[in-house]
DNA sequence: TTGAAAGCGCTAACAT
DNA sequence: ATGTTAGCGCTTTCAA
């Protein structure tokens, strides 16, 4: 309490409010906001404005944002919601983010919910307590009641990585189906026709969305679509991805490459075929998802399909700026395009390859073909430019 | 504007006020107040405070922290400064301060200063305008003109990683000198006599406290110090451990094993010397410090220091959350203690070695010494326990 | 124990 | 173009 006053004491001391500004400019503190406030500068005299941004710089005048955000309900502050900060995806993400917003005076309140719905309730809670100017997802299911509700109450939101079942909600994300064409391909044009699949979390875009476009290639690559060869697993983390190529194994299903849902996934891969003493690429090859940081260092640096994740926050965050400025403009949705980085996870499959043939090191990064060749994607205006969905 | 008006309008259709649980309780908005904030809850009836309560949970009242803010001067909110988010060392610090933080309440906002004092002095300038309640900041230079005035404005903080020169600032950090101990006597053990060291930036905590440790360590271990065994990298990165291994092999001096500033620097050697051919650990061992997510997988795996840093993290948030309610306490430093973690990037020297000697896998983990041995630390209370030194 | 009233620092409708 | 006034939603003296 003591502390408290003294506080108080020391602020009013130090800190210039704006009627200092407007003692000091001889003017009257509306005026003095007027003049401050570039949008509203121009209600104000050329001179006055002058006189009150020179008293300002010369207190050191800085608005209190709180005493503002109270009058306007506006607190140029975004709320982050993702599932875990040290998965190693969403740091370049939430620098993207980041990067655009911090020099248009937002700042990021983060929050991270470990995938459990009713802690994500309660932080979005907080934060829209806290009269957050929008949010940016990275949770969202399929199927998700919780963010329904934030859109029938109309608060402005972005999705990111995954999407929902329901139309109306903006998002950005990659384009999966894109990019698992590519995998397969790959694995394709290297000799591999037997290819397993472990899938993500069904009740995810990401996993859903990438086991169909698995499904989808095969069958336009004219290979025979079989279920073994698909193991379900129920998170995206490395021991799932451990456990699913097991069960694959165990299964005793003949296959010569596997596409993980995820690069998480494909770890746990190394890590079975390490237990076993499977030899990667020479007996199996691995394709995994996202080119997370770090996984050209493995060993055998993994094949993957990069999504550009700090572009994924940048654009979100002009979106949701786009959302805050014009909350009327339809739902756009976002795919980026892929790209398949081919590194030493991958080979031909040992019935078809020579003996002895030396493996090339190195990367090689393969683009979309023209995406008028998938039926579910609208042709982009260039090459490798955002795929726009209107909800 | 239409639209400002339209949120204003739903907000108060359906956000209830204070006055409003007052009104339904039959009360004073006063006293609804008193009701709801458990520290002044029994200067009302124990009647009255239950029918408030009832009424706000018949309402789903939820206080606005904005209008608080601006009565109480307290937000409920720290910023964290960290250099750069994508760095994989800060993930799991920032996890261990939000795990801590946000269950009492309390919003992180987080900002990247990129090692960049113009943009930290912004970003701390807005962090203060928005009144956070305190600061976490792991950007600390050993002489830091812009944390000194915080300091001397009696602004709330706990350094992170690094440390100041300046007594008086509190601090979580690694115990640099044990941890450097440890990773020294292990290659003393595997038979190293010429051991080189990268080091860090010297005007950080960090690269000035590992080089002196580094030079004590050779000493105690009655090794010759040789000034040509060590070279400065002028940044954390990737890039300055590769040219600073490349500028120690180009001096032509002989060495068998690197001790490196971080694992950056150590992921910087593996590049080198995957392109100059060299063998790790046959023909050089390398030492990283950190224990970064990941280095456990690259190949060979990284034999490093292991800092706690999500400990590092949750200890901060501790420490601040103790500076906030008990400013007067004199400020401490917690040096965590560190252990080594010997993975497959050390070996005995060439020299040592029999041929065909068969290597261990896996990995072993190794503690300090007591720490009554060096004489720059407290001893602490129980083994492992963090040391605690009052400035 | 409760109520009345003031005010945190700012912005915006209204008046001039 | 500028000043007056009210008020954002809450907490906290002060008085009863």
């Amino acid at each position: 309490m003591d502390n408290r006053l003294f506080t108080r004491i020391m602020r009013l001391m130090t800190v210039p409010r704006l009627r200092d500004v407007a003692r000091l400019a001889g003017v009257h503190a509306a005026t003095a906001s007027r003049a401050l406030n570039p949008a509203t500068r121009s209600m104000v005299s050329a001179e006055t404005a002058q006189r009150v941004l020179e008293a300002a710089a010369q207190l050191g005048y800085v608005a209190n944002p709180i005493a503002r955000s109270l009058k306007t309900n506006r607190t140029n502050s975004i709320g982050v919601v993702i599932p875990d900060l040290t998965n190693l995806l969403f740091p370049p993400i939430v620098r993207g983010i980041d990067d655009v917003l911090s020099p248009l005076g937002y700042s990021l309140l983060l929050v991270n919910t470990d995938n459990d719905k009713e802690r994500e309730a309660a932080h979005i809670a907080s934060l829209r307590a806290r009269q957050v100017d929008g949010l940016i997802l990275a949770t969202a299911l399929l199927e998700d009641p919780l963010l329904q509700r934030l859109g029938e109450q109309r608060v402005p939101l972005v999705l990111i990585n995954r999407r929902m079942n329901t139309p109306g909600f903006p998002s950005v994300t990659g384009d999966d189906a894109g990019g698992v064409y590519l995998a397969v391909h790959h694995l394709v044009t290297l000799g591999h026709r037997r290819i397993a699949h472990l899938a993500g979390p069904q009740h995810t875009s990401t996993g859903q969305f990438r086991l169909r476009a698995y499904r989808q290639a095969l069958q336009d690559l004219g290979l025979p679509h079989d279920d073994d060869l698909v193991a379900h697993c129920s998170a995206w983390t490395e021991a799932e991805g451990a456990r699913g190529l097991a069960e694959l194994l165990d299964r005793g299903v003949e296959f010569t490459a596997v596409l993980a849902g995820n690069d998480l996934l494909a770890l746990g891969c190394y890590d079975l075929m390490r237990e076993r003493g499977i030899h990667c690429p020479d007996e199996l090859s691995i394709v995994g998802f996202n080119d997370m940081p770090i996984v050209d260092k493995l060993q055998p640096a993994l094949t993957t399909v990069r999504i550009p994740h700090y572009r994924v926050g940048s654009e979100a965050a002009h979106m949701l700026l786009e959302r805050l400025h014009k909350p009327d403009t339809p739902a756009k949705s976002i795919l980026l395009p892929l790209e398949l980085v081919v590194r030493g996870s991958t080979a031909p499959p040992a019935s078809s390859r020579r003996p002895g043939g030396a493996r090339q090191s190195g990367e090689t990064t393969l683009r979309a073909p023209a995406t008028q060749d998938r039926p579910d994607s609208v042709s982009p205006s260039r090459p490798h430019s955002p795929i726009l969905t209107e909800l």
